[in-house]
DNA sequence: CTGAAAGCGCTTACAG
DNA sequence: CTGAAAGCGCTTACAG
């Protein structure tokens, strides 16, 4: 059933048809009733392949997030999907598998697939080559939206979490319990929250005399294998780290493997804070303490501003931060006096 | 730029062009060559819309989960998308939020967006009404794959794991370590993995001639809230289960989070097997005995299904099942010898 | 308010 | 091996 055929029926032309299903108002009531039965009749829908290619865009949108598996993105993706649906978009996925090449692949298939927006959280912060991407998609009118991690040099508009602030109340807080041997799991330094993470942790440092120590600055992949290792390479060393800020919830579970494995007690024998919260532990009320922010309010947001532009595509390239919170549960206290 | 842009600098026909990108063997090597020259030199990128209006179909597939955010489903969409990207296919990505209504809501843009093909974890088992819009998507010869649940009589093709075995052995195993008061959490009868996990639950029962008591037999809705109600339900009773059988992670989480709040510890004052391995917990050693199987597995295989359709259009409809393990790590046990 | 016609960017029988 | 032309199913200036 195509619209000739719904014109036909209806005894009008193609045009007409084509001016009530888009809600034109140059269309004399009755014909448009008697359109409209007949579309309901037949349960015609139009044809969204054939409209994108006259008007030249979809209602599709691409979001390309490094792990759909890491419940940060699962999260975020929820609040995309979410409100994508309320505001009629489909949304396209593509996992990038922290992997820059495939990255860029996907990003090549903007154009020809015609896509409306895309939401992205780029691999690598340092990426000139996905930075020239994703400019050149902006300049062909396609509105680039970050979701946590940004790009060197990049102006784009961007949601992420007050991800300094967070780490900076995390290793003060661990500090305030008496610690200054205080380790922190970097993850690549390749993205942006992992940076300002750090920094938060630097300033922290600065701000109460503690002498940084480079041996304690590790840096792990995002993922959890690494910073399984990383965490051994810490306690291996000759004056192991006291307490440690990890800097996302993959890593987090990496080191606590490390750790549950030597039977090193968290807030026992060592104090820990990761960055985003983890479910399962706060259900069977695991002491981790935590900095959390809300996934699926950045992945509305994100789609909410994405909305924004295509509606008014001149408009400001904007920054949200949304708030973090330090949750304390236990682990940022140490029992073993030994600090 | 586009394809008749090219065909003017190659000086040759559109026709010509098209042949080229589409990789026709009618065409001279020599022309190809020099069309070839122009393409690269231009960085062409064929329009993918306007080609799935000519050719009527397109590379893009749908993918219909009710929670992206149960670690089972996002662990099955990465492998849906690692399998989907290796064969150059796009994939939609809809949430239905277990949600009839917003299932079928999507369901109907399966045609106006040409899909190539579906997968689908249906809401609801008893649905006719989605039953009959898969049955009408497959008529107009667009394959359905099922992932994990399917439908009342349906006949389509489905990836399962065995729900069954799993839940008879882990049953099996709770009665040999001599509980006979073993209630079982089943999330809605909606679906078909709980109807299966409930009749391995009652076989378990049946073939160690321990009597079935209804008020052991509760039923949650795949999340964790109401399981958390269901486990508070159970723990109420005048005589409470001294073992728990939950039917996926989310109902695990919220069975463990009402038991951690009144203190009642596993594996000592209370024994527990879950459906679905829980990382976090695995990480910390907690000792949660689960049924495991591989959700990215799941994914690969049914995208694999798809394509295989894709290609033989009128192949027959197969179910694979894939397998399951037990994995004991001690929460099957009760310290406490209060059986 | 309505219709005829061109156009969106491809593919593919058909003819040569 | 190659090209002219019709067609995929819509939208939208243009003319009336």
């Amino acid at each position: 059933m195509n619209i000739s055929e719904i014109a036909q029926k209806a005894g009008v032309s193609v045009a007409t048809v084509s001016r009530v299903i888009n809600h034109s108002n140059l269309v004399k009531p009755e014909t448009r009733e008697r359109v409209m039965r007949v579309v309901e009749e037949n349960e015609y829908v139009p044809n969204a392949i054939a409209r994108s290619l006259s008007v030249r865009s979809t209602s599709n949108i691409g979001v390309i997030f490094p792990d759909i598996e890491n419940p940060f993105f699962s999260g975020a993706f929820y609040g995309v999907t979410k409100a994508a649906e309320q505001n009629h978009y489909n949304v396209f996925f593509f996992n990038s598998d922290e992997n820059v090449q495939k990255e860029q692949e996907f990003l090549k298939t903007v154009f020809s697939n015609n896509l409306a927006g895309i939401i992205v959280s780029p691999v690598d912060h340092y990426s000139d080559t996905t930075r020239e991407l994703l400019e050149e998609i902006e300049k062909r009118g396609i509105p680039v939206v970050l979701l946590d991690r940004d790009i060197r040099g990049g102006k784009f508009s961007i949601v992420m979490a007050d991800n300094e602030k967070g780490a900076y109340e995390a290793v003060s807080r661990l500090i305030q319990e008496g610690h200054e041997r205080i380790a922190i799991i970097e993850g690549s330094t390749l993205t942006r929250p992992v940076y300002e993470r750090s920094r938060g942790y630097r300033r922290a440092m600065d701000d109460h005399d503690i002498p940084i120590r480079g041996e304690y600055m590790v840096r792990g992949d995002q993922k959890s294998e690494l910073a399984y290792q990383m965490t051994r390479q810490l306690m291996s060393l000759p004056e192991p780290p006291t307490a440690v800020f990890t800097c996302n919830n993959m890593m987090t579970l990496g080191c606590l493997r490390y750790l549950t494995e030597q039977g090193i007690m968290i807030g026992k024998d060592i104090s820990m804070i990761g960055f985003d919260d983890i479910e399962a532990l706060r259900v069977i009320d695991f002491k981790l303490s935590v900095v959390e922010r809300s996934e699926s309010d950045m992945g509305k947001i994100a789609m909410r501003m994405l909305l924004d532009r295509l509606a008014v595509p001149e408009a400001e390239r904007e920054t949200v931060v949304v708030p973090v919170k330090l949750v304390l549960r236990g682990s940022e206290k140490l029992q073993k006096k030994n600090v």
